[in-house]
DNA sequence: CCTTGTGAAAACTTTCACAGCT
DNA sequence: AGCTGTGAAAGTTTTCACAAGG
C-alpha cells in the first residue's frame, strides 16, 4: 500500500460514509451514486469521490458504487473489517452509558473491558462487562490484543490515567474528560469535549 | 460563497482556551503569555494570538495577558458571560449522564429542562431537573428563553425530534444521535459522533 | 531582553471542470 | 445520457517573520 497524505477531515468522514451506506443497504439499495451517498450528509458528491480517491477506484463510471463492496472497502480502509476491541476507563455515569451504548456494534467496535479505581465497583459487571482494577490493565490488554481505550474519568484524573493506559499498551485514546492530554507524539488522541461543542454553538448563535 | 469572517476551527478553540485559563486562574496565575496558555494544548502560541486577533487586542506587548480580563473577554466573545440555559431531549442513559455532568457549570452553561416521550419518565426528576413531555416544550422554551438543545434519542428518532425542537423555538442543536440532521440552513448543529471518533482513531492506528 | 499583533507566505482542503468509461 | 475520478483552481487556515511596545 502506497502511503500518501490523507487529510484529517477525510479520515473523519470515512465512518460517516460507512454508516450511511449501512443504512442504504438496510433500505435494500444495491447500487448507489455519490449523490445518493452524500444526499443527507451535507457533503457534496465530489467531496466523497475525492475522499475515496486517496485509497483507490471503487466505482463504475456511468453507474455508481456496489453497496456491499463499498461497505467492505470502507471497513477495510478504516480498519474495522474485523471486530475491534476497546476498553473504557472510568465507570461513572458516562462510562456506564458508553458500555451500554448500542451504536458501536454496527461499526464493528466492541467495549470488552472496563476499569476503575473505586473498590466498590471493581468485580461488578455492567452488561457482561467486568469492571477491573487499574493494575489488571496491562495483562488484559495483552491477552486481548487491545490498543484503543476511552477515558471517562474526571478531568483532574485524566492525565495520570492516560499515562497508565499508555504504559499498559494503549496506542489510541478517545478522551471524554474536559482536558487536553500530554502524551508522546506517537499516541493518537481524539477529544469529545461536550462543553466546548456547546460553547461553539452558543458563539455561532450570537455572532453568525 | 459563505465567506466566514471567523474560521470554524478558531471558534472551536475559544472554549478550549477559556477552560485552560480558568485552570490557570485556579493555580493562582495573574498574568500569562500565549506560550503558557497553549503549552498543554498542542496549539502554537501564534495560533492563539491569531485567533484572538479576530476580536481585538487584549494583551500587553512584552508582558502577556491579564488572566481575569482574558477570561471575561473570552466569556463575552463566546457568549457565556451570562448563564446559558440548555435543554436535553431523550432521557436514556446518555441523557441522564449529561444532566448530571458537572463540566458545564464552569463554562456558564446549565441544563434546566429534560424532555422524553416515555410516559414512565415524564413527571419524574433527575437532580432537580423535571422530565417533561414533548408537547410542553414550546411553552418551556418561551418562558425560559432557551435556544439551545441537546439530542440524546436513538438515531431513528433524531430527525423527527430535531424538527419538533425547531418548531418549539430551538436554534442550535448538539446532536449525540449517530445520524446527520436535515434542517433549515439558519439552524446551527454540532455533532458528537462517538463511533466515528473511534473509527478515525482506528484508521490512524492502522495507517499512520 | 521579553512579549503581542499581523500582513504575507506557505500549507492545506474544497470545489470546479472535464476527461474517460459504461 | 449518466456517473466516476482527478488535475487545476479557488478558497481557507496555519505558520512565518518581523515590526512595535513593555
Amino acid at each position: 500500500m502506497k502511503k500518501r497524505y490523507i487529510p484529517e477531515d477525510t479520515i473523519k468522514r470515512l465512518p460517516v460514509y460507512l454508516r450511511n451506506l449501512l443504512n442504504l443497504k438496510k433500505e435494500g439499495k444495491k447500487i448507489v451514486s455519490s449523490k445518493e451517498i452524500t444526499f443527507s450528509l451535507n457533503i457534496l458528491p465530489v467531496q466523497f469521490r475525492k475522499d475515496l480517491s486517496y485509497f483507490g477506484k471503487f466505482g463504475k463510471r456511468g453507474v455508481g458504487y456496489d453497496v456491499d463492496n463499498l461497505i467492505k472497502t470502507l471497513e477495510k480502509i478504516i480498519g474495522i473489517d474485523r471486530k475491534i476491541k476497546v476498553i473504557v476507563v472510568g465507570v461513572g455515569r458516562l462510562g456506564s452509558a458508553l458500555i451500554r451504548y448500542k451504536g458501536f456494534s454496527s461499526m464493528n467496535m466492541e467495549i470488552v473491558g472496563a476499569f476503575d479505581n473505586d473498590q466498590n465497583k471493581i468485580g461488578k459487571k455492567i452488561e457482561k462487562i467486568k469492571i477491573m482494577s487499574m493494575d489488571q490493565m496491562p495483562e488484559f490488554l495483552k491477552k486481548n490484543k487491545i490498543k484503543v481505550g476511552i477515558i471517562c474519568v474526571p478531568f483532574d484524573k485524566a492525565q495520570k490515567v492516560a499515562e497508565h493506559m499508555v504504559k499498559s499498551g494503549i496506542k489510541a485514546i478517545l478522551n471524554f474528560a474536559p482536558t487536553r492530554l500530554n502524551l508522546s507524539k506517537n499516541m493518537f488522541v481524539n477529544y469529545v469535549d461536550m462543553a466546548s461543542e456547546l460553547g461553539s454553538l452558543i458563539f455561532k448563535l450570537k455572532n453568525l
